[in-house]
Order: C-alpha cells, then structure tokens, then sequence
DNA sequence: AACTCGAAAATAATCGATAAATCAGTCAGT
DNA sequence: ACTGACTGATTTATCGATTATTTTCGAGTT
C-alpha cells in the first residue's frame, strides 16, 4: 500500500503549495465541477479522509470556500456546499450581464495589440477544440472549458477596475455550476462558437455597442438553454 | 481579575458564537477601523495573544478576511492588512458609483412603504447624531458610522441582486478603510446631511435619475475629498 | 400513536505540541 | 569591502488529541 507520508513535505503532486491551499484548489474544483453535489454535506473527517489532509488546513480551506461563497457554513453545523437556487438564475445572469457589460466596454476602451492577439489566439484555439469529447452525447471536454473561460476573461482584462474583474470572475464561476448541473441533459446544436467570433470581432474593432449587445445576448441565450435543460432534467431546489 | 476561562466555552461575553467568529469580527472591526496599520504583518502567535483564542481559529478568520480581501496572504510567510493603494482610490470611486447607480435604481423600481419608512427613520436618525465627538475637531462618532453605514446600505436593501448587493457592501468597506485613514486631517466643514437629505427625497419619490446623480456626486465629493486629506497627511502607499 | 426526556454516538471546534520554512546575522572567500 | 553560504532564532503550517455541541435513538409517559 501506499505508505502515508509522516511528515508534511510535498510527497504526492502538488510541491511548493500549503497543504491548505492545495485542498482548497481541489475543493474549488469538486465543487465548481460539481462532483460535490450542491447542497451536500462536508463532514470535517471525512473530507480529511478524501484529501489526506489534518482538519486544520481543511476548515482553513472551507473558510476561505465560505468567504466566497462556494460554501456554506453554518455555526456549530459544520459546512455544506452551497445549493444552486434555480429560481435565482435570472437575476444571476442580468448582474452579470450587467457587470460584465460595464468591464467589457472599459476593456474595449483601453485595447492595445497584446490584448488583440491574446484574443486572436483564443479564438483560433476554440475554434480547433471540439466542445464534446464524443460526438454523440455530451462529455465535457476540460480543454474547451479552460480556453473558454479564458476567453471570457481576456474579454474583460483590460477593464482597469480589479475590483470590476474580480466580481465578473465570482460570477462566471457561479454561473458555471448551474451550467455543469445542467449539462448533458439534452445535446445542444447550437453553434457557440460562431457567437464568440461575432464577440471577438466587434471588440477587437473597438466597436463596444455592439460587442456588449452580442456578449449581453449570448449569455441570454446560454442561460434560457441552461433552464429548459435544468427544468427537463428535474432540478427543482 | 478576570480569570481565564481555562475551557472554550462562551465564558466572557459573546455567547452561541464559536471562537473562529469572534475573532473574525474583532479582527475585521480592527481591520476596517484602522486599528490595524495598512501594510501591518499579523503574527500568528501574537494575534492569538492579543485575541485569546488558539492558532486553529485565528487562522481560519484570517483565511476569510484574505478570500475577502482586508488580508494579504502570502504562502509560508504570513497575513498582513492588505495595504491600501491611493493610486486606486479614483477606480474604486468609479467602480462604485457605477455599480451603486444601478442597485439604486433597481432599488427604487422595486420601493415600497416598508422601505420608504426604514429610509424616513434613518434619516431623522442621521439629522439628531453629530458626525463628530468633539466640536473642534474630528474625533468619529461611532453612532454616526452604523447610521451612515446603514442609510447607503438600506438605499440599495430593495435591489433584487444578493450579488450586486454584496459587490456594493464590499465596495463600501474598501472605501470606508481610505476614509478612516485619511480622516482627521482637516476637519471638513461640509454639510453631509443635506447630500443625504436630497437622495433621500429623491429616492422616495422615485426619481431614479436624479437620486443616481447625486449619490454619484455625493462619492465624487467624498472621494476628492478623502484624497486631499491624504495628501496632506502625507500617505503616499 | 405521538411526545418528552435523557443518555450515547457522531461531529464540530479548539488547543498544545511539532516539523518545516523563512529570516537575520555572522563569517569565510574572493 | 562585497558576495554568498552557514547557523540560530523566529514564525508558519500542520498534526493528534481534547473538549463542546449537536444529533440520534429508545425508554417511559400521556
């Protein structure tokens, strides 16, 4: 059997990281990936178990979970992941809508060639990376979600406001879980990629009315397809 | 002499609560009020000192205020107060009033009576609490900050958004932390309470546009202030 | 059958001690 | 003198065990 290292040094993967951050990543990623279902319980012991970690760097990355609000914790009652309230989806996607509207614009208008060909390159790769592993049902394919999100964060960073980021990016990851729940439910055709071309062009043409119409509309879009799947699927809470 | 309760149980004061939350708050009051330097290393054994609580729980209360931002962590060498960039204050300031002129205006959309009274209240409140302790010079009123506080809070309490709600609360903090540091400088005569008197009225008329303008300039105002202040006291980090 | 009360078991919260890493100061070698 | 490597002291990060609290379950009562 695989011994149990005695000591905290950097023994399976991940070196040079605290041991608290290194759980904390793999917890953000259970979570936003949606193999820790919703609402679920986490059991301090447990979940010491799981990532073979001692309780203190675990509750350390729970608080910081919590702080942002991937976790739920309630006092004396331990944590659970926070549940998806379906009813909340619109208003969700109209703040983001609105917010990110606000960043785009600003990152339209402070665009230099860097940012272009950051884009240019992002586009490029997502239009070379199928969305699906098969070509029949869903699979997620995490190269495609990883470039997908950069490009939604490229979009926006050159918007001087970290703060203006900062919230854009706590909203995309919240609007992802909804999308993981939801997903596979019914094998969408439609074709994104042509929507983030439109995006990608209008911004890189400085032409922010439209690029913020388009962006606006696609995230309308994916989230009236996010709920029909989700209503299908049976997910009430 | 106070003895020390040799067991965790809510011997002193704050009962219910668990020892990690306590000294989040303490630690957070001390953060926002300035108690604690800016740029300031927090030293673990120190802090448990200071706060009475062991290792385990002053960590995870550092480990949210870091996921909220008030505390810079920096791996394998600790939490400072994260420092505060007077070269961002202008993007905060904007940052804010866009994000406050539109939950003030969804706020007003969705006014009612219960609102309208909360805000009636706070005002009268604000009118009868002096900003300052003393009369010639600038010593906080804490009674006048919860009030302050509270009124911007309750302007927005009817916007539909929980994420835009906690954006702005951030947002807030952020400010307030400039706003104490540089206070105290010159005692600024300006008369606050009518800027706060005219939204008010504006708001409850519903008069999303004007009430928008003049929050908007009621930050300005703060915010040009607030850096003149600190330019005098000489903050330059 | 439903309800209350009170162990016993489970789980959360915390402490004290230990190991690893960083920092500050010293000293040798160029 | 200046650089760079050692060494001791300080501080962070982590574990294991202890203490509180909540939850579960069942006997006894209405």
């Amino acid at each position: 059997m695989a011994r149990k290292p005695p000591l905290p040094p950097s023994a399976d993967g991940s070196v040079g990281t605290t041991r608290a951050s290194a759980v904390y990543e793999q917890l953000r990623a259970d979570i936003t990936h949606g193999l820790l279902e919703p609402g679920s319980k986490l059991r301090v012991e447990a979940m010491c178990q799981r990532y073979g970690v001692g309780a203190s760097p675990l509750r350390e990355a729970l608080s910081r979970l919590s702080a942002e609000g991937l976790v739920d914790r309630t006092e004396q009652r331990g944590f659970n992941v926070t549940a998806l309230q379906w009813s909340e989806l619109p208003t969700l996607t109209q703040t983001r809508a609105q917010l990110e509207s606000l960043a785009l614009r600003e990152s339209i208008n402070a665009r230099d060639t860097a940012w272009e060909h950051e884009l240019v390159l992002l586009v490029h790769q997502l239009s070379r990376t199928p969305r699906s592993l098969a070509l029949d049902k869903y699979i997620p394919n995490p190269e495609w979600e990883t470039l997908h999100r950069a490009f939604h964060r490229v979009l926006l960073a050159r918007c001087p406001s970290r703060w203006m980021r900062g919230f854009c990016d706590s909203l995309a990851d919240e609007a992802y879980r909804f999308r993981q729940v939801a997903a596979g439910h019914n094998f969408s055709s439609r074709h994104e990629h042509t929507e983030h071309v439109a995006i990608f062009e209008a911004a890189i043409a400085g032409d922010a009315d439209e690029a913020v119409k388009l962006l606006v509309q696609h995230y309308t879009r994916t989230a009236t397809l996010v709920a029909s799947q989700a209503k299908e699927g049976g997910h009430s809470a």
